[in-house]
DNA sequence: CTGCATCCCAAAGGATACTG
DNA sequence: CAGTATCCTTTGGGATGCAG
């Protein structure tokens, strides 16, 4: 724990540099602000799971939607799913019907979404490995926890 | 709208290269495995409006860091930005003087992931109203809790 | 200034039982 | 099958105090 570590500054001042010439990105305010509302609302790892599952499976029903993200208990399918119909990123069909049949589709709103994170899979895709192995890089030094 | 942010179409672009080869909705077992772990890497409200902090801002301390991002105690500051630490996204560079000052700037692979979310950003601009929009409208009738 | 430690409350989330 | 309701454990996260 106790371990300060110090990297080069020099580093540091390079990046600088290399920052300095560049005017990043316009920080827009209002821009800002809804982007800020817009990831407290995708930010969650089930809704993340859900919206992929949806987008390789297509329209499921409730069961198997639970299979296809795993790990999920009803509850929070359940509260998940809804939060996303409620966003419009889902449309739940429900047939009156016994046993009942509930299916589970994408909205246009919901696949413009998948298609906006198909950045952020392959981005795991192609760097996954190396956030596992810095991981595991830091756990043998910061032995934190 | 038009006013987006510059860095987008070539990231686009660059992903759209990468995507195709890929065939298109194949169910890979182990590269789902990934894309979850990944998922619950970065499915967190704190760590992507850290990232969008430093990615708009380059290099800062600690407690601007915290203005920057808003409404994050030190604690969960902290955490955060250890996490993303140990993940290899950002560096936490020591000078070890009175008082202390710590800066944190996003690696390498912290700016790729950076990019990768671009696309998240730009539907954000593009759908916020549509999801407040349908938000509004489910609120009226569904009434729940 | 940075950030660790502690206490403490509120929210997230799992398990189970029950209903249409 | 697709939930709702309940209980209960875990985690998130704020406030404060202190150390380097």
């Amino acid at each position: 724990m106790g371990t300060v570590l110090v990297r080069s500054a020099n580093a540091v001042a390079e990046m600088r540099k290399k920052m300095a010439g560049v005017p990043p990105k316009e920080t827009d305010p209002k821009l800002d602000a809804l982007v800020r509302e817009i990831i407290e609302l995708v930010a969650d790892k089930w809704t993340m799971l859900v919206l992929e599952a949806l987008e390789e499976h297509g329209v499921v029903r409730f069961t198997r939607l639970g299979e296809l993200v795993g790990g999920v208990s009803q509850k929070m399918l359940t509260k998940t799913v809804r939060q996303m119909e409620r966003d419009g990123l889902v449309t739940r069909t429900v047939y009156p019907v016994i046993p009942p049949r509930v299916e589970y589709a994408l909205t246009e709103l919901g696949h413009s979404l998948g298609a906006a994170f198909c950045g952020v899979w392959i981005w795991a895709e192609e760097h996954g490995d190396e956030v596992m192995r810095a991981r595991e890089a830091f756990g043998r030094v910061g032995a934190a926890k």
